[in-house]
RNA sequence: GCCUCUGUAGCUCAGUUGGUAGAGCAGAGGACUGAAAAUCCUCGUGUCGUUGGUUCGAUUCCGACCGGAGGCA
């Protein structure tokens, strides 16, 4: 009887097991994530921060209702692309998503390249609702353009020395931010890193990441999507949202594609140079994926030789899963 | 055919009054806890076109040759 007690005790502390398909843009996730939510009975979650957005379709690369193969998708278009988005909201209805589809008894499959967006919603990160005030903010950032990034460091590092060691003074973002957090929350971003790192994760994330062998054949994939774009339409795409008032300062707006076709929209480069650009901030997007999943130990890298061979990808990926305990 | 200019990092070009060289861009590596498609940090060895000569020493000066641009015929 105990042994019976102590064997549920033990299902219900299992952490959950969720799938999730990531890597640098343009590697062929949407595809590959249907393909497995077929196979595994499986529901797909968005982990994308630009593809919440409404109206963004051709410059996030969106999956098309043809595409999606009747797999239900959720975690894209949540919001309108004048609103801003994070994290924190993220995390909070993806979540729910993912509960949900455990609910119904399906196994919910994470597909994106926003890597804070996928660490956070498995960790369970709490994200608390007080510890966000745009006043603030803006005055804070009001302070760093008025006495510079030295100052606010020296600023921080009075309250938070530690946080504050580890920043550089250009990082205007997270210096602002752990200030900010200070003053909303009365705790330090120290104090509540460490204790959100104490927390065991919400659900073990079986990942699978793909990329290309090698880094010329990424690039080229790159460079021949954004001309695909741009023949689909992203410059009237970027040109009704404007036109629909959605300013350049909205985080939508900040995404790759989007902020330079506003500058050829508005006149001031040619739609060329444009998509010279969107083709280049690409490429770092890229690497910096890259350098983000690269530190991750027990990732199942799947390297395309020059185009993806997404029947190989399957195979593996279904292995993977069932070796990591996936069903 | 002759004359002039030119050949240096993947690209565009500096430079060395002779002691083997440095910017911008491209690129590479890294960080990342409420904007993350965001934000930020670090990184420059290359037959100085080839080959002879002068010199202790040549990428630098001289000659020839091979590319490229322009001009005259």
């Amino acid at each position: 009887m105990s042994e019976k007690l102590s064997g549920g005790e033990q299902m219900s502390t299992k952490t959950p097991k969720i799938a999730v398909i990531t890597g640098p843009t343009a590697t062929g996730k949407t595809a590959l994530g249907v393909c497995l939510a077929k196979e595994l009975n499986g529901e797909i979650v968005s982990a994308d921060s630009m593809q919440v957005y409404k109206r963004m379709d051709i410059g996030t690369a969106k999956v098309t209702p043809e595409e999606m193969q009747g797999i239900p998708h959720h975690m894209i278009d949540v919001a309108e692309p004048y609103e801003n988005y994070s994290v924190a909201r993220y995390v909070k209805e993806a979540d729910a998503c993912v509960q949900d589809i455990f609910m119904r008894g399906k196994l919910p499959v994470i597909v994106g390249g926003t890597g804070l967006y996928i660490d956070s919603l498995a960790s369970g990160r709490d994200f608390d609702d007080n510890a966000s005030d745009e006043s603030l903010r803006k005055e804070l950032e009001e302070r760093y353009v008025l006495l510079g990034g030295e100052k606010m460091l020296e600023e921080l590092s009075k309250i938070d020395p530690e946080r504050a060691q580890k920043l550089h003074p250009s990082d205007r973002k997270r210096i602002l931010r752990a200030i900010e957090v200070y003053y909303t929350t009365g705790r330090t971003i120290t104090e509540h890193d460490k204790e959100t790192q104490k927390l065991p994760p919400k659900y073990d994330a079986v990942t699978v990441a793909l990329s290309f062998e090698n880094r010329e054949d990424l690039y080229a994939r790159i460079d021949k999507r954004a001309d695909l774009m741009a023949k689909a339409g992203l410059f009237d795409e970027v040109r009704s949202l404007i036109d629909s008032g959605v300013s350049d300062k909205c985080t939508s707006m900040q995404a790759i594609g989007y902020k330079e076709a506003a500058l050829a929209v508005r006149g001031e480069i040619s739609e060329g140079e444009a998509i010279e650009l969107i083709k280049r901030e690409s490429r770092r997007y890229a690497k910096r994926q890259l350098t983000w999943l690269r530190r991750k130990e027990g990732i199942g890298w799947i390297l395309w030789k020059t185009t993806p061979d997404f029947e190989f990808a399957r195979q593996f990926s279904t292995k993977f899963f069932i070796a990591n305990g996936l069903e």
